[in-house]
DNA sequence: CAGAACTTCTGGACTCAGTCAAGAGTTTGA
DNA sequence: TCAAACTCTTGACTGAGTCCAGAAGTTCTG
C-alpha cells in the first residue's frame, strides 16, 4: 500500500499479456484480442475515458466498436479486473491499480487526476461509523481542488 | 458526529422560507419563485436528482424550464449553498447539508442513497498525503455497498 | 480436427442528462 | 419609477452510454 505509484505508462509485454490472459480465465471470461488490447490500454493510459481506449485500441488492433469497448470495460469492471471512477461532470474512466485503497485528486479547473495513497493506513475509510445494515465492499475517496496550473 | 440523521422530509416553513432568501441575497443572488421553491425542494427531498426536483417543484408552483432548474441548482452549488453529489452510474443529486463533512452510503442494488457523519474526526480526509501542489477543497467520500433489502 | 453450443463483436438506432443560445420577463437599486 | 442587470422560457443540440439483432469468433465435446 505504500508502494510506489506505477503510473508510468508500461511496454507492451508477452508476460503482461499472459497475464492479462490468465486474469480473464480465471474470471471466466473468454480471451479475445480487443479485450488483451484494452486490457493494455488501460494499463497504458491509467483514467483515461471509454473514448481515449478506444482510441488506443484502434490504434493497436485497427478496429473495434464502441459496444465492444463498453461491454468489455463493464465485464472486466464487474470482475473487479479494473477500476471504474467517474468525477463530476466528467466521463467514466478507468484504471488499473484495484484492491489497494487508493484514492484519487482531481482538478476542477482541468479535470486532471492524481493517485493518491491512502492518507490514514490501511483501509481505515472502510470503516463507516453506522452502516445501516449494508455490507460496504469499498469506500471510493475524490480530493477536490485546483492544480498548480489552474491556480492562476 | 453522533447525530441523527435529520433526512426526513421538512414541512413547509415561513421561517426557512425567509432563511431561504437571506441566503440568496448575501451570496448575491437574485430572489425569485423558481429559487425559493428549489430550495425548498432540496431540503424536502435530499439526494434528489434534478428531474425529481423538477416534479417537486412543478407540484408547488405550477410550472418550471428545465433550464431553470439545472441555472439554479448549478448557481447554488457555485455559491456552496447546496452540494452536487454525483455516484458512478447515476444523475447528479443535490442536498442541502453542507460544510458538515459528511460522507454517502450508496446501494449498488438500488442507488439508495444514505447520509454518514466522517468516522475519522473532523475534516481527516482533507489530509491527503501527497498533495501534489494542489490546494485542496473538498474531500467526498461513497461508501459503496448493497443495502439489507439486495443483500438477499 | 469437426461440429455444436455458447460468447462476443458489429453497426445502427435510440435514450437520457445536461448545455447552448436568444429573446421575453422579472428583480433590483438609484 | 426606470433602466440595467439578472433570470426564465423555449427549442435545438451534444455527448456518453445503452439496446437490439444478426454476424463472427471462441470453446467444448467427441
Amino acid at each position: 500500500m505504500t508502494d510506489a505509484l506505477e503510473q508510468e505508462p508500461q511496454a507492451h509485454d508477452p508476460i503482461e499479456q499472459q497475464s492479462f490472459e490468465q486474469q480473464l480465465r480465471s474470471s471466466g471470461l473468454q480471451v479475445t484480442a480487443q479485450r488483451l488490447a484494452i486490457m493494455q490500454a488501460v494499463t497504458d493510459g491509467p483514467h483515461a475515458t471509454a473514448e481515449e481506449l478506444t482510441e488506443i485500441v484502434r490504434d493497436k488492433i485497427g478496429s473495434i466498436s464502441r459496444q465492444a469497448v463498453y461491454d468489455t470495460l463493464g465485464a472486466l469492471a464487474d470482475k473487479r479486473l479494473i477500476r471504474r471512477i467517474q468525477p463530476t461532470g466528467s466521463p467514466a474512466r478507468f484504471e488499473d491499480r484495484v484492491g489497494d485503497n487508493h484514492h484519487h485528486l482531481v482538478c476542477r479547473g482541468c479535470s486532471l487526476i492524481f493517485d493518491i495513497d491512502c492518507a490514514v493506513g490501511t483501509t481505515p475509510c472502510l470503516t463507516a461509523d453506522d452502516d445501516h445494515g449494508f455490507e460496504i465492499d469499498e469506500a471510493e475517496v475524490v480530493y477536490w481542488g485546483r492544480c498548480p496550473d489552474c491556480r492562476t
